[in-house]
RNA sequence: CGGGGAGUAGCGCAGCCUGGUAGCGCAUCUGGUUUGGGACCAGAGGGUCGUAGGUUCGAAUCCUAUCUCCCCGACCA
């Protein structure tokens, strides 16, 4: 018996090479691609209109929270940085610095800095905004009255890596960044857990990427920080990916700026500070959970179109008459609902066969496409194509024809239940590869052993050590390839020793490979 | 930033060693034949060979510098 071969769009399998397989979706779902300029990526319209869904539903939700919008200035004067010394020194060897106003010919056909209008104080280009937005709260900051100031901006940063990867690490990325400032730590620590669960359940929902938030050990914490919460994804090849970071900054940035409050009893008090952000490398955590061999595959309720129709034109005169069968069901599937919105369709006029494009958009990952010919308009039909179940048993696409009204009452019950699929199989994905039976070093080494081609994470317990020992502990994991991701939330009271220092275990936590 | 690899048509590559008018496949365009599931035939268009210097009568090819990308490492809220 001749078993059927599948014919995927694309060439590289992840199976095969999973870094070469990443590139491979970006470049062919026309995510982003190279800009001539080092770590940049230019952002391509597919790729931005799933940022663009990101930032409406996450907005929407920052706003909720009573965070108000503002836009801080993307040069920092360098003093700003030096006010803090664990921060600047956190950021010193990647930060991208300008020093000079103005260009002069250089008398050989180009152009180079005028010595003459260097700046008197160089401008770093923000990494992020802790120092230039505490100035501004240091300002709106007088009395308690005045507290919780709870601000957020919306921003492009800059930290010029040494290896980056598109979306994952770039020179220049784009994202929110949260920060607020509280009369005391209880109330600061409340937003910072707040901002984490609001991440949290993000992550799980619109991008259907199920996650597991906790506190980030000692030496993964953000400089400056008192405590740093992420919320952690595995990916397909079983590697860790941080997508988003929520930290309690304690009284550190308002020592710096000068954020101070007159509390009730007439003191001058120093305010508690957070900052909490996500960014397009949201996008690179969407690919490696959700796409396959066949490119990527968008959830509904990020993707910038959720229905693609394909008429299947022939360039005669019956062309026209099949575009206004497609344009009725166009306008019928644009009235329905999915996640309490408008469902997002597009009737792909464009001229070509529809077998042609519809290999595009497969690759794009739009989760339903409809591909109609006139056989169907005849018969009132559809033949749709669903994303997620892209395959016959017969290695043919999975086309299933279903009469035009009913497939336009359930069109909205159908996108939602392709988002539940997809976060269904990345949530058996993560649960299957966390293990929490290695309890020691050997354990650990056998379970990450060279060759093992998509492990997870490993779950134990831990001493929870500082300083000096937990520096060994980092050595030892490093040796491995290894990191600790964070203290899981709800992982529950640990048991035995630690395998690293054989004291008695406190808390787990999750080591992994990580990006 | 260290080690390795690579930049030639939109994409994938050959040509380079041994210098002599730039090639293949896919894609694109045109015509024709097909077409309810990733069509076929014929013809055509498209390239400052990453960039800048140098050697040479002549450079994609040799030399130098530089930029960008990929892999490994170091680094990485």
């Amino acid at each position: 018996m001749n078993q059927p071969t599948i014919k995927h769009a694309l060439n590289v399998k992840r199976a095969d090479d999973f870094a070469q397989w990443y590139q491979a979706v970006i470049a062919e779902a026309e995510l982003a691609e190279e800009s001539g300029v080092r770590g940049c990526m230019v952002i391509k319209p597919w790729g931005y209109g799933i940022w663009e869904r990101i930032q409406t539903l996450m907005d929407a939700q920052i706003k909720e929270a009573g965070v108000e919008n503002c836009y801080f200035p993307l040069f920092i004067p360098l003093s700003y940085f030096a006010k803090e010394a664990e921060h600047v020194e956190g950021f010193a060897k990647e930060m991208a610095v300008v020093t000079h106003h103005r260009l002069i010919s250089d008398g050989k056909g180009g152009l180079a800095p005028d010595p003459e209008a260097r700046l008197e104080e160089p401008l770093v280009v923000r990494p992020t905004s802790e120092t230039v937005i505490g100035a501004a709260m240091a300002r709106w900051v007088q009395s308690w009255r005045d507290l919780p100031l709870l601000t957020n901006q919306w921003a492009n940063v800059v930290r010029w890596e040494m290896r980056t990867r598109m979306f994952l690490r770039t020179s220049e990325f784009l994202w929110q960044e949260g920060h607020t400032a509280h009369v005391d730590e209880a109330d600061a620590m409340k937003e910072t857990l707040r901002a984490l669960e609001m991440y949290r359940a993000f992550a799980e929902g619109p991008l259907a990427m199920p996650v597991i938030a906790g506190a980030k050990p000692e030496n993964e914490r953000f400089p400056g920080a008192v405590e740093t919460y992420s919320i952690e994804a595995m990916m397909q090849d079983g590697k860790a990916l941080q997508a988003g970071t929520s930290h309690y900054l304690g009284t550190t940035f308002a020592q710096a700026a000068g954020i101070r409050y007159q509390d009730k009893d007439g003191q001058q008090t120093l305010a508690h500070t957070t900052s909490w952000g996500v960014s397009t490398r949201l996008i690179g955590g969407v690919i490696m959970t959700h796409g396959d061999d066949d490119g990527l595959r968008v959830p509904p309720q990020v993707a910038p179109q959720q229905i693609v129709i394909l008429p299947m034109l022939r360039e005669t005169d019956a062309d026209e008459a099949l575009l206004a069968y497609c344009e009725e069901i166009r306008a019928a599937l644009a009235k329905q609902s999915a996640f309490a919105e408008r469902v997002r369709v597009l009737l792909d006029k464009r001229p070509g066969k529809a077998t042609q494009k519809r290999w595009a958009w497969v690759k794009k990952g739009v989760p339903l496409i409809l591909e109609i010919g006139g056989r169907d308009a005849d018969s009132g039909q559809v033949s749709a194509l669903r994303r997620d179940r892209l395959w016959r048993a017969d290695a043919k696409p999975n086309f299933v024809a279903q009469a035009r009204e009913a497939f336009i009452a359930a069109a909205g019950a159908e996108l939602e239940d392709i988002q539940n699929a997809l976060h269904k199989e990345a949530r058996e994905r993560l649960h299957d590869r966390i293990v929490r039976d290695v309890t020691d070093l050997d354990g650990l080494r056998a379970y990450f052993a060279e060759g093992v081609k998509y492990p997870g994470w490993v779950e134990l317990g831990w001493s929870r050590p500082t300083g000096e020992a937990l520096a060994r502990v980092v050595e030892q994991l490093k040796a491995l390839k290894l990191t600790i991701r964070n203290t899981p939330m709800d992982a529950g009271p640990p048991e035995g020793t630690c395998p690293f220092t054989g004291e008695p275990a406190v808390e787990k936590i999750l080591i992994a490979r990580a990006y």
